[in-house]
DNA sequence: CTCATTGCAAATAATTTGCATGTAA
DNA sequence: TTACATGCAAATTATTTGCAATGAG
């Protein structure tokens, strides 16, 4: 069961799972009547394609080395798009600002972030994915989702002398 | 290994739980030379009895009952005093806000949050624990802390017919 | 006495929103 | 054409900070 095993650190995700979220985002803004426009198009495409934990400023200044007209605003209002119909997940660290990431529940990982110099390594757990199941059993719950962070020292710090 | 077990949602720590607690910060205003004042002893008394996962508002009415003259900016500073010597910790669940809670490692708990109604529960998982140290020690980190948050639907919530 | 602490108000910083204008469908 | 989308700037919200007055050691 627990014998899948990739590059933890390779963020990107192929084209084909990239298909799926068109289609996700694709049926969600036929059922509101959104459209379709060259900004949008421009953020989300930057945004499948970005590093993993974008921030908007990151994304928006991606953005802007194609069309340099785009706002703030437009990149918020359209990752608040990409969350609420499923593509994105919100999440925040330790630093004030929200970072988004491909919902990708295939393809699911969690974080390792080092409190010395804010390196995050993903690391993929079977098992501990198997026992939130049977916690979430045992409380009666659905569970959807889940966030799971772990802080400590990365190897790199902790061959440096420790501060005080 | 797995064998202790208590309420997972009985969140006040014993009065001899918060005795450590009061030793670090004793010792952490020593070595900076801060000092002890009314307004100090009033937040953090009200932290410790308070309901776990405490916004700064709602420590605020709550110390405002006792001395109404106390202001934002206090119990701010004093919250971020007790992170810094690891008294509290802080949480940022999805709402825009900051909570804290007691950095109680020995009661270590992680929650189940309800995407429906909000009602954060609390669950304790040993073997989690332990798959933690090892994928934390696989990567060479020397793990200091987690966030272990589970998002789904309660069972209360379960039982109401599902909005779309 | 000295210097940390406080309360207030003003300053920040991230995010949201109002509105006139632009533009998909 | 008819709304939805955009960009800008102003508004909001949570948190931080400057400062004069207060108070602990």
């Amino acid at each position: 069961m627990a014998t899948k095993m990739e590059h933890p650190t390779d963020n990107r995700h192929a084209q084909a799972s990239l298909e799926h979220f068109r289609q996700l985002l694709h049926a969600h803004m036929a059922k509101k009547g959104l459209r379709s426009t060259d900004q949008r198009r421009l953020i989300i495409e930057t945004f499948f394609q970005a590093p993993n934990h974008v921030s908007i400023e990151e994304l928006l200044a991606q953005v802007r080395t194609q069309d340099p007209r785009v706002g703030y605003a437009t990149v918020y209002r359209t990752l608040k798009l990409l969350t609420e119909c499923g593509v994105a997940f919100e999440r925040r660290f330790g630093d004030g600002l929200t970072r988004y990431e491909l919902a990708d529940e295939a393809h699911h990982h969690d974080h390792l972030i080092c409190i010395e110099c804010g390196e995050i390594t993903e690391f993929e757990e079977p098992r501990i994915e198997d026992l939130q199941e049977e916690v979430a059993a045992q409380y009666g719950f659905e569970l959807k989702s889940h966030k799971h962070e772990m802080y400590g020292v990365c190897p790199k710090c902790r061959k440096k002398p420790r501060r005080n």
